[in-house]
DNA sequence: TTGAAAGCGCTAACAG
DNA sequence: CTGTTAGCGCTTTCAA
C-alpha cells in the first residue's frame, strides 16, 4: 500500500535522503537547483509524508485529544466544530472520544491518546476529579470543569445567570424558576445558580434539578419536564412565571410543552436558555439565551495548546435576546 | 515528559526489550514468572505504550479518519457518536474533520490522513468524485453517496421514500410535497424522491428544492420554508397536505412554521422526515419518520474497516410513526 | 550547501 | 521460553 518514502525521492533526484528531509523543513537551506530536483521527484512519485516517524523523532505531535460526555448536547457539538475548524489553520488533527462511562475506562482513554503522543488533551467530562487530571502527564484544557493546576477555559456563569435574572424581573416576572440537570457547588456552571439568585433577591423563586435532563433527548426527560411544568403551574396560578434553563435544548424541552399548553409565550411564561446555540434558533419562538461565545472559547483553546501556561481563563457572557422575552421598547 | 520505555522496564525486570515486548502482543509465550516481574515493573515505572513507534514497525493502524461536510445536522452527530461508541470495542480511534470547502483542502485534509497512517477513511462529504475516490490509495468507506469502486454504505432510500409516501396516502392527503435541499440523480438519496414519487403515482404532488435548507440552522434556510409553506397553503387552500421532507431537522423547520400559523397537525398537514434523530423526538409533536438505522450503519462502517471488501451494503429503512401523522386505528 | 551516521520506541525474524 | 539483530521512515547532530 503506502511504498514511496524519502529514500525513493532522494535516488529519484540524486540526493541523500537529509537534503530531501531539509526540502519540506528547511527549504531555505537548500539550492534552487537541487530544489526543483527535488520537487520534480516529489510529484513524479506521489510522494506524502509520514508524520508518524516524523513525531517519534522529533517528539512535536499536532494530535489533540478531546473527550466529550456525550454528543447529545448543541454546546458539545458547536464547540468540536469551532474546534476542527479554528484547528485546522494551525494544522491540528482531532481524536475524538466520548466517555459516558467509568473512571477506569475514562483512564484508559486517555493512556490510549498518550500512546497516540497526543500533544494536549482537551478536557469536557466531569468523571475525573482534580487531583486525578493533575497527576496526568500531559497538557490538559478543561472547559467548563472545576479548577485545579491545569489549564481551564470557563464561561462568566455568574453574570450569566445574572443576565437572566435581570431580563425576567424587566419584563415582570413574577416567580423565578431555574431549571437544572444536577450541580455541584465546584463546577463553573454552579455560579449560573449564584448569579440568578442573587439578582432576583428576595422574590418568590424555584430551583428545580432533575438529573433525568442530562440528556434532553430521553423520553425520561421529556416526561420530567412535563411533571415539572404541571407542578409550577398549580403552585404559582395565574402569576406570570419567569424560567431560567440551564441550557438551550432544556429550555426548548420546556418551550414544546408550553406551546402543547397553549401558554402564551412570552406574556405568561418567559424563557431564558444558555449556551445560544442553534436549536434556541431553531425553537417555534426562538429562546432568549445566554451565549458562551463558543468560537472564542475554541480560539483559547487552540491558543493555549501552543503555550500551555496552566490557569483559568473566563469568557464573557452575555444575554441575546430573541422571541421568549419581551423585546425592549 | 514522555520518558519511560520499553528499554526502562526491561532493564528494571532483568529481560530483554522484546521480552517485554511480548508481555503486551503475546503474553502466552512468557513464564508466569517473568510476567509477574514485568507486570511489577510496568506498574512502579507508571509505563505505557508508545502506539506510534508500533504503527510505524507494524504497519498497522487503528487510526481512523472521518470526514463530514459539517456537524450541523443529527444524522452527522448521531452517525459520529455510534462511530465511537461502536468503535471502542474494536479499540479505534476518530480524526474527526470537517470540510465544508474546496475540493484542494479536501484532498490535503485526506493527504494528512495519509501521514497519520490511518487505517482507513470514512467520507461523507459530497467533494470529490467516485474517480476522484478511487485514486485514493487507501480504504475508503462512503455513507450515502455515489457509488465506485469502495466500499459504500447507503440507506436503502428507495424503500424509505416509497414507505412515506404509502403513509401519506393511506392517511387521506390529497397533495404531495417533497422537501429537499438539493440533489443528483446519482446520489443515493435522490432515490428517496424517486419512490416518493412511485408510490403517490399521479396524484397532486410538489417538489420544492432549496439549496438554503443544506444548513437548516441559518436564518436563510427559515426564511425559505416559510415562503415555500405560504406558496403550497396558496396554491392548495382547503386541501390536507401530506409533506415528505429530506431530513428531520428540514421537517421541525416545516413543523415549526405550521406551529406559528396554528395549523391542526396531524388533522390539515401532515409531515414525515427522514433519519428518525432526536430532533424528530424533541420537537412539539415528535415526528414521524423514517429511519436509517445509524446504529446498524454505524456497525457495518466498523466491520468493513476489518474486512475490506469493496461493495455497497443497503441497510433497511423503515417508517416510524409519531404524532405528525394518524396514528393507526 | 550537502551527506553520513545515529537513533526516536518499538516489533519481527531468526536463533538458541 | 527468551535474546540478538535489524529496521519501520524520518530528522538531527556533526562533519565536510
Amino acid at each position: 500500500m503506502r511504498k514511496v518514502k524519502i529514500q525513493d525521492i532522494a535516488e529519484k533526484s540524486g540526493v541523500s535522503p537529509t537534503t530531501v528531509s531539509r526540502y519540506f523543513n528547511r527549504p531555505d537551506l537548500l539550492s534552487q537547483e537541487t530544489q526543483e530536483k527535488i520537487q520534480a521527484a516529489v510529484k513524479e512519485l506521489n510522494y506524502s509524508q509520514d508524520n508518524l516517524a516524523r513525531i517519534l523523532v522529533t517528539g512535536k505531535s499536532n494530535l489533540v485529544g478531546v473527550i466529550f460526555p456525550h454528543l447529545h448536547l448543541s454546546f458539545y457539538t458547536e464547540l468540536l466544530n469551532q474546534l476542527i475548524k479554528q484547528g485546522k489553520e494551525k494544522d491540528y488533527s482531532f481524536i475524538v472520544y466520548t466517555s459516558h462511562d467509568s473512571k477506569k475506562e475514562e483512564l484508559e482513554l486517555i493512556d490510549k491518546l498518550i500512546s497516540y503522543r497526543v500533544k494536549g488533551l482537551i478536557l469536557l467530562s466531569h468523571i475525573l476529579n482534580s487531583e486525578e487530571i493533575e497527576k496526568l502527564d500531559m497538557p490538559v484544557i478543561s472547559i467548563e470543569r472545576p479548577g485545579g493546576n491545569f489549564r481551564q477555559i470557563n464561561n462568566d456563569n455568574f453574570t450569566g445567570g445574572k443576565l437572566a435574572g435581570e431580563q425576567l424581573i424587566r419584563d415582570g416576572c413574577e416567580v423565578f424558576i431555574h431549571i437544572n440537570n444536577g450541580y455541584h457547588e465546584d463546577w463553573p456552571s454552579f455560579k449560573r445558580i449564584v448569579g440568578f439568585e442573587l439578582s432576583i433577591k428576595d422574590r418568590p423563586k424555584e430551583i428545580c434539578i432533575d438529573e433525568k435532563l442530562t440528556d434532553p433527548y430521553s423520553e425520561m426527560a421529556s416526561e420530567a419536564i412535563q411533571s415539572l411544568l404541571n407542578h409550577i403551574l398549580r403552585e404559582y396560578n395565574g402569576k406570570k412565571l419567569g424560567f431560567f434553563c440551564s441550557n438551550d435544548d432544556i429550555a426548548n424541552l420546556l418551550q414544546r410543552e408550553c406551546i402543547k399548553k397553549r401558554i402564551a409565550i412570552p406574556q405568561d411564561i418567559e424563557i431564558i436558555g444558555y449556551d445560544n446555540s442553534p436549536v434556541s434558533d431553531y425553537a417555534v419562538y426562538p429562546i432568549t439565551s445566554i451565549t458562551q461565545n463558543i468560537s472564542l472559547m475554541a480560539r483559547i483553546v487552540i491558543e493555549s495548546l501552543d503555550h500551555y501556561i496552566p490557569h483559568e481563563s473566563v469568557v464573557p457572557a452575555s444575554l441575546i435576546m430573541k422571541n421568549t422575552t419581551l423585546s425592549p421598547e
